[in-house]
DNA sequence: CGTATTATTGACTCCATTCAAAGATAGTGG
DNA sequence: CCACTATCTTTGAATGGAGTCAATAATACG
């Protein structure tokens, strides 16, 4: 018996990230038309690039699983981990500035993600009269994270490895994650080029927190056992 | 004898800065459209607010004349300068996101700007086709902008003041202005919370930069002696 | 002219870096 | 399974750059 055979890509009509991704603003009619022009579910292992700083500006892309990092090299040789990317988060607008991504990202695990090209996207802003709107709100979100990074620059080593750990907390548990155990898939060092420390600050200020009892901390595996204490330490 | 009467109001039309202001990109006729929703040619004191930190987020706005400072306020009583404005520069995107400002903009010195309402905005998307593009590439220029000033706060004091002067240097000129002898409209101590530094080693920094030989300073007047050496401090 | 603001300069302190060494863990191949 | 290596992490000691505290100087302003 014939029978309509259902498309069993992963659309972003049903994905589960659609509340914080970028259909999240989006009517039901809006992300189907926008689905349309999603490439869903391509997988990367630890390592991988989804794109290299100075490539051509040709798509934003969605992380649907896993973690990436951005990194920026300024020329000077000095690598800066400008953001750790969690399921649902969007990238690639740096590069439409000067057409050219800014940033390479790069998975910290395996990681699956989807694609909406840049071609796409002057003809979705013309047909989805959300989808502009939601673009700029992606936009300045990262414009205010920047922003708050800035601020945090001037803090403590303490204040800067606490805001990191809450922050990356927050995140994960507004995704159904844990709140409390997690895994920071960086190194020390990797630590360090985020936070604008040496790697030794950073271990170091871990096994602070590890002794007042704020932490658990066994290499990449973070649990936190006193989220107010921590939170009290910038919050002071 | 009847004749049509000109609007004598500076419009996007025929305003000197489109090739820096959000008419960059856009064709004379889209210029046109968009010229009628913009509110031009509202001026402002010194120490006089265009928008306040958490205020409603209500309009885009473009400097024409003069400078501003964006300054953030973390709730924890620190403040910090995030930016420093020049004419032809948009201000207000950080505000699209949670619809409120994320920080003020208060006017260094006397300073006439430019209002799009955030009403007209979607509107505008629709009917006007490069605007859409424009205003995110505008974002995301803030985004770039954001990330190097992340990066740059690794660096050291000498690396941070002369990053400063070199870019208002660059921009200063790419606008017309002189790019060796400019007014930074900045106290010590502003100068500071921009960079994350203390007035004193701002003073000090600047001190140095003179008797090395870089520069004049003369209080907030600056002149740039030697533009290669101040560069070649970061680039080195 | 007097006051408030802003800027300079010096001496001392402290936090994070640097340099160095040793320990822990994961991965590889025999 | 163990040995071997590479990578990552921890910890200690010494150093240095920017912060802090304090006093003075220069400028702006009513």
């Amino acid at each position: 018996m014939d029978q309509m055979v259902k498309d069993f890509n992963v659309s972003c009509t049903n994905c589960s990230l659609d509340e914080i991704c970028l259909p999240r603003g989006l009517s039901q009619q809006e992300v189907e038309n926008l689905s349309i022009e999603v490439k869903s579910n391509i997988s990367l292992q630890k390592g991988d690039y989804i794109y290299r700083q100075g490539d051509e500006f040709n798509m934003v892309a969605a992380i649907k699983s896993g973690s990436a990092k951005l990194v920026s090299n300024d020329g000077a040789g000095n690598e800066h981990i400008l953001n750790v990317l969690l399921p649902g988060e969007l990238i690639g607008f740096d590069g439409l500035f000067q057409n050219k991504y800014n940033c390479s990202a790069i998975a910290l695990e395996n990681l699956c993600y989807c694609v909406l090209p840049v071609g796409k996207l002057e003809g979705l802003c013309a047909k989805i009269p959300g989808i502009a709107r939601e673009l700029l709100k992606h936009s300045s979100e990262a414009i205010n994270e920047s922003q708050s990074q800035v601020m945090a620059s001037k803090s403590s080593a303490e204040e800067k490895v606490a805001k990191f750990l809450i922050n990356l907390s927050d995140r994960l548990k507004s995704r159904g994650y844990s709140a409390v155990q997690f895994n920071i898939c960086l190194t020390r060092q990797e630590l360090g080029e985020h936070l604008g420390l040496t790697l030794e600050t950073v271990s170091r200020t871990l096994a602070q927190f590890q002794n007042i009892g704020f932490l658990n901390v066994q290499r990449k595996l973070i649990e936190i056992k006193d989220l107010q204490g921590l939170r009290q330490i910038f919050t002071a």
